[in-house]
DNA sequence: GATGAATGAGTGTTCATTCAT
DNA sequence: GATGAATGAACACTCATTCAT
């Protein structure tokens, strides 16, 4: 089931239609909120077609089988995040390296508000397959350009190793993941954001200190 | 029926003869096997009692259901991950607080060795399953000892936050559990267990400092 | 899916389409043959489908589940017994009380005429379940209003207490029940229509006199 | 399974010693049980041995299958009904045909007394096999001799029609199984008594009439 | 393009019964 | 005689998917 297509397909076709489009969004919609309800095991494609008000033969007019549609709302939710991340860090007017950080730990952190068994049931789904590499690659690509993140001056910080990236983006999303897997009661408090920050700061001015330019 | 189990039981009946024994273990054993061959996918009852050579009733007369089997079989392995970084923690002669870290990590990382699909996919399963925070409770524990063992000296570090403690531990297993999922060629790197010791060891530098009392 | 069912729903989808209602009679029918043929011990979900020509799948589109299927057949047996009673009744030109109460009688054991081994089995069926109550309950509100089928001059008896309801309508058709259950040679005998209306009348008789309203 | 043996056997061996016997009456105590706490769902032969505390080989070396039990648990529970009944009636002084069907009415309603819940099951496990009419038998031969024991004289009635025993007989049964089934309130009422005293009484009367020989 | 009736392989689970110890 | 581990046929039921209309 996995490693039938090389390519994987999501879409059956491109709705060029209007109509069409609202049909994917109302599926999508659907979706999120079966997965919310009842999480990953009342994820059934008839459930989320009758949700969406459309027959199931119309759901897989537009998702090959149902792990597309699955990857369709990963993708939604996580592209969600990223943009919220994005923005975030973009607007920081204070250029302190810790500012910033905290900032991107925020976005990640509130990006898992709301709609949060969905989420988890999303986080599942991915790691009950494969697709966990492919979806933290954004944040991973996000993480090697922290020293520049840290310092605009880009010379203050050599470039991350694989293994630093690796490490830093993983522990940092294991945490929020736990948080929200657990339903941790502290998820959005500032006590938890702190230490989340401090996490990342340790972890950059070891890396500086050992490189000989401490921040 | 319904009065008799105050604690919910894994097991349907503790086994007193020898035969019995070695039947639960071919099935624990055939469980672990499948679940490495096919993943979680794969891990039905049926194929379980069929690999491990015994009748699918016989299965349900020591584990009442397949969930009772997988937590049986999660125990089983976590259990074996934890007496080795017991072992090795217990083991380290040189004092330094940076060599236990060290011994630490290196222990949890050697605790995903060999059958790593399997683990892979008790991991997959745990977090499929709320079973996470019971699972990650010994870990926890355990990193909240670590004031104690970075300084034998307990005066040095005061015990750490429930957050701090949240933290370390999701974020260090967070870091492990990626590169075990993405079967990341690094994992048993001197790289990869630099940057975890890195990791622990500056979070808590931070801590100490921040507490005025520097390592 | 928890919150949609306030009525015990015994079908799980109405049918639209002309094929879908052919299915479901096909079911009914085929249902009713197994249990003709085999009684409640052949009476399986396969078994049915099978014999309808059905896959199991389509059978548990239109059925909640089994009981669904059993109770839908119950109503559709019972359904055209009680339809065959009420017409009995109203067909009556002969106004004489016993008269009346001969068709009502009558037209109950005829009811259990044809495919008896079914209908044996429904019968089974519904008191190896709770159903029994649900089911007499039309029958029950028929024996209620003897009073009046006896007498159209409504000033003759007094309502039935509701012990008087329960023992007439129970003992007429415990002692109808068991004549089909036993597969008794005179279920549709003459003799033994008269003493069924014997039964009734002279039961009603002793209700009248002690009123002091004699028939 | 209904139409293997000619001669159903119930037992697989008598008991001769004194222990056997401990064992099967605490066999058939537990079936009681089972049946009383779960109802006929819950009476596996499992259950049961377990209970009984006895393991499940050495059930089945006093009884040959799960229905033997049954069958035995049956016979003991109506055996015990019928004394019940036969004790009533001979203890009666007042000849009057009324009360001494009264005494036997009050008999067969209090024969449902306590542990009803098991003896509903055991009703059921009779109707849901083909033993109702195996079971009546001591009960019909007793409402066949009800023409003399309305009246010791012995020349008032003549003998009752194998119609009228089974109508009277089965319509008595009716009445108080469907009350017992139904769990109705007024079992065990004065005015249920009442009626079906009345039922008898008013059917015997209007056979008498019709005999010419008015009680 | 949309529909929804139909499919059926496959799942977890039960429990009466056997037989080696 | 007693034990209880083992059996496995049988069952109810699910759900992703297809395709005739």
């Amino acid at each position: 089931m996995a490693s039938k297509r090389q390519v994987p397909e999501t879409k059956r076709r491109i709705p060029r239609q209007a109509r069409a489009a609202e049909t994917v969004a109302a599926i999508l919609e659907a979706a999120a909120q079966i997965l919310e309800a009842g999480g990953l095991a009342a994820f059934t494609t008839n459930a989320v077609a009758e949700r969406a008000g459309v027959s199931i033969g119309t759901l897989y007019q537009y998702f090959v089988d149902k792990n597309a549609l699955l990857l369709a709302l990963v993708r939604q939710e996580m592209g969600a995040a990223l943009v919220e991340v994005g923005r975030a860090l973009s607007g920081v007017d204070d250029p302190t390296p810790e500012s910033r950080v905290r900032a991107m730990v925020r976005a990640m952190v509130h990006a898992f508000r709301g709609r949060s068994r969905a989420r988890k049931a999303v986080v599942q789904a991915i790691l009950a397959q494969g697709l966990g590499i492919e979806m933290v690659a954004p944040i991973n690509s996000f993480i090697a350009s922290i020293s520049t993140v840290i310092g605009p001056d880009s010379e203050r910080l050599p470039p991350l190793e694989r293994e630093q990236v690796f490490v830093l983006s993983r522990a940092l999303l294991g945490a929020i993941r736990a948080a929200v897997m657990e339903e941790q009661p502290f998820l959005q408090s500032r006590a938890f954001e702190d230490e989340l920050v401090r996490l990342v700061m340790s972890y950059i001015d070891s890396i500086a200190l050992a490189a000989g330019r401490p921040l």
